[in-house]
DNA sequence: ATAAAAACCTTAGAAAAACTAAGGTTTTTA
DNA sequence: TAAAAACCTTAGTTTTTCTAAGGTTTTTAT
């Protein structure tokens, strides 16, 4: 009977030790599970290298958000995916995360091309065994608020370069127009050029940044 | 005890009949459901617009290539999909298609944003009883091969302008560099520049034009 | 209600990017 | 092996984007 391995990183102990034991218990056909944990960063990290040089991991499941456990540069769950893209290639990655915003997800599945992703509150016993079924046989898998913001992303034409992105991201924040020029290395004028295009192409002219901000949330863009 | 109404639009009638008799056998356990069928795009609208003064469909199947029955303009399924989106806009609207290819898959999602695309070689009973489950409580749903196309694309950071994709499109099918001037309108030496470009975000400089479709296939822009 | 601040808009000019033309070299095809 | 096609480089042109500045309109703060 194969023998399936699976590391689950997340900060909430309870989270960790639920799917342990709802994957540990499930009663699969054909392969027996067993579910190591970490709690945090530097642990997940650890687990991932020790694995290189004795049994690697067939999926590893990442919690986005982790606390902050030592001083340094915070880690996220993102990191040790883009780790272990790296260092176990064969190891498929899912995150399992409360972020359900179109741009969180949109942004991760570019940055890191996880092998799949579950929104939290989309994951109980039954999506979680298909999740695991669907990974070993054929990924990817996408719970489904996840497969909504792929859909709303996929369909829309329209994409916008980098200095777009951090007008938005900061208007997003609260920072005045006239305070932009000291984030992004554009004139003023051109900033207001930027503005004033992209209210054309997402269709509204003459509305103000919350409406802007609130197309490009839609889009994903932020 | 709910009633789902299904048409399926495809030109081979033993496809539909089998979505008839599977679909119409199922034992749901909270609805029924009756399918219709049109083995033409004329046929298909007919009953579209016939539903829009009657009962409209819940789901809209569709295969993407339709043999032409008339004289006229050849139509598609997606031309289908587009006048269902105009006008019955709550009917889902789900691709049945033998296409798998990235380009084919990507582009209808962006031009249409269907509620769902199957690859024909992945229907089956059971993934046509989970499609139909899905599309009606939790839209999209996507076969897997769909999937992959997608993941593919998301985790692309690439984007390409018109004149970019024109250029490979026609390489693709055989049109000679110093021929494209006829089909695009760019100088030689523009058109030289962009392949050039086109090679080095492609990270193949110094190969040949097949390297470049063939990378350009892989992220679904041909 | 009013003044100040911010945003928007327009015009003119500058800078950067993309394009064109042409010709030489290299590679591919017949 | 010759011809055709593709690639590369240089110089100049055109197009696009940016900047600067100032005026008008809208929003915010008092």
């Amino acid at each position: 009977m194969e023998h399936i391995r699976i590391l689950a990183v997340d900060d909430h102990e309870m989270i960790m030790f639920g799917y342990k034991y709802i994957l540990e218990d499930a009663d699969f056909c054909d392969f027996k599970i067993t579910v190591d944990t970490a709690n945090s960063f530097e642990l997940g990290i650890k687990k991932i290298e020790e694995s290189t040089i004795s049994y690697k991991y067939d999926i590893i499941l990442l919690d986005i958000q982790l606390s902050i456990t030592e001083e340094g540069t915070p880690h996220t769950g993102e990191d040790i995916g883009v780790f272990a893209r790296k260092t176990v290639p064969d190891s498929k990655v899912v995150f399992m995360s409360s972020f359900s915003d179109n741009y969180r997800i949109n942004n991760i599945l570019t940055t890191v091309d996880p092998d799949g992703y579950m929104v939290k509150s989309e994951i109980n016993k039954k999506t979680l065994y298909d999740m695991v079924h669907t990974i070993l046989k054929d990924p990817p898998y996408y719970s489904s608020k996840a497969l909504q913001a792929i859909r709303r992303k996929m369909s829309s034409n329209i994409s916008i370069d980098e200095n777009d992105k951090k007008i938005i991201y900061h208007l997003s924040i609260g920072t005045k127009t006239k305070d932009l020029t000291n984030h992004i290395s554009l004139s003023l004028a051109g900033i207001e050029n930027r503005k004033r295009h992209l209210k054309v192409i997402f269709g509204i002219e003459k509305q103000n940044d919350q409406a802007l901000i609130n197309e490009a949330k839609i889009r994903g863009f932020i």
